[in-house]
DNA sequence: CGCACTATTTATAAATA
DNA sequence: TTATTTATAAATAGTGC
């Protein structure tokens, strides 16, 4: 589109590349989404600007959990041609080495239940925020960002409240939570990895 | 496009869907492979059809290779990224055809039917949140609750923000570079191979 | 300097062969 | 039914304020 037809090579100023990524990431999310939501399907996107950051979206499941699910069937279908398939698997089931979150949630995945219901209702949560979040730029008057803000202040309250009786139980539960995944990576992963899988 | 706008809502009829899912898939692949070439970065997309079938696509690495980088990067920046963001906000901006009413706009006019609308979304929002907020009570380890409070402070951060500017108190949170546009490179070129990376 | 406008190219929903 | 064609909605490159 626009008043000249495109020519399929690199841009190389880099600001006009820039302005390019930026403009035609959001039409790709778009059109991402509007697949998802019209085919009630699930889809990853990943991109990387010039710059390096990362954008992602994943419609229902966490972008992890639907590339392993996608693995999963190329491993019979041949669906997903990688090189690195046996490694990268084997670095999805079963890391060790910190710093790989998807390891341990990958080893949830394949061994526990539990951890998937718990999951389930993170993503719920999430997919409820992610409607919520963006509509803050929608607001058009002080009293309604006042009200917002209210609304998060008596959440946060509720959060601190919930966290500080957790802390009183601390351990006992969380290693109880997550039984099938390997508590010393856990510990050592430090708070991220369920968290991570949820969010990112 | 096409003859009527696009409903934001899942398609019924299975065969209707499939073809939608055909169709589209073949535009987000050549879309996400113009920005791959034009920006020459990294894309990684992965598509579930209707029927299951998996549709994966990756310019340079392979989608696995792309998505454990993108991870790394992710691991060390911020925990609770919004993908979506931009995204929802085009979604929100879709009914272009009866003017701009986007956040920044909306803030500049907020008047008219505009506002309704606004508050109509933020009525929607605060209610799809309720359905949220309960959900705060299954939190099970101080790890989610940091999470979520770190999610709340940094929404509040957002709404401070967009009191600031609602009160004209703009200036210091302003930081963004659009350099003026530069054009060139627009010789004549053919198109060619765009599925280079795609697999099916 | 960032945003908005607009002429065109694209992408498509329908209609049609 | 599947492939084209058509009429319109979308996306967007270049330009203007």
């Amino acid at each position: 589109m626009g008043r000249n037809k495109l020519v399929m090579k690199k841009i190389e100023d880099p600001i006009s590349r820039q302005q390019f990524y930026s403009k035609r990431k959001d039409t790709i999310l778009k059109k991402s989404n509007e697949l998802a939501v019209l085919c009630d399907t699930d889809v990853a996107l990943l991109m990387f600007s010039p710059a390096g950051q990362v954008t992602s979206y994943s419609s229902k499941e966490s972008v992890e959990d639907i590339m392993v699910r996608a693995m999963n069937k190329s491993v019979n279908q041949r669906l997903i041609p990688n090189p690195n398939e046996q490694l990268l698997m084997q670095s999805l089931t079963q890391s060790k080495s910190e710093g790989k979150m998807v390891g341990k949630i990958a080893i949830a995945e394949a061994h526990g239940k539990k951890l998937n219901e718990l999951k389930e209702t993170l993503r719920e949560a999430q997919q409820k925020i992610r409607y919520y979040k963006p509509q803050v730029e929608n607001i058009s008057s002080v009293q309604e960002a006042e009200a917002y803000a209210q609304f998060l202040r008596s959440n946060m309250e509720q959060i601190q409240q919930s966290k500080a009786k957790l802390l009183g139980v601390q351990g006992f539960l969380q290693r109880n939570e997550y039984p099938a995944v390997n508590t010393e990576d856990m510990a050592a992963a430090g708070n991220e990895a369920l968290y991570l899988n949820a969010y990112w």
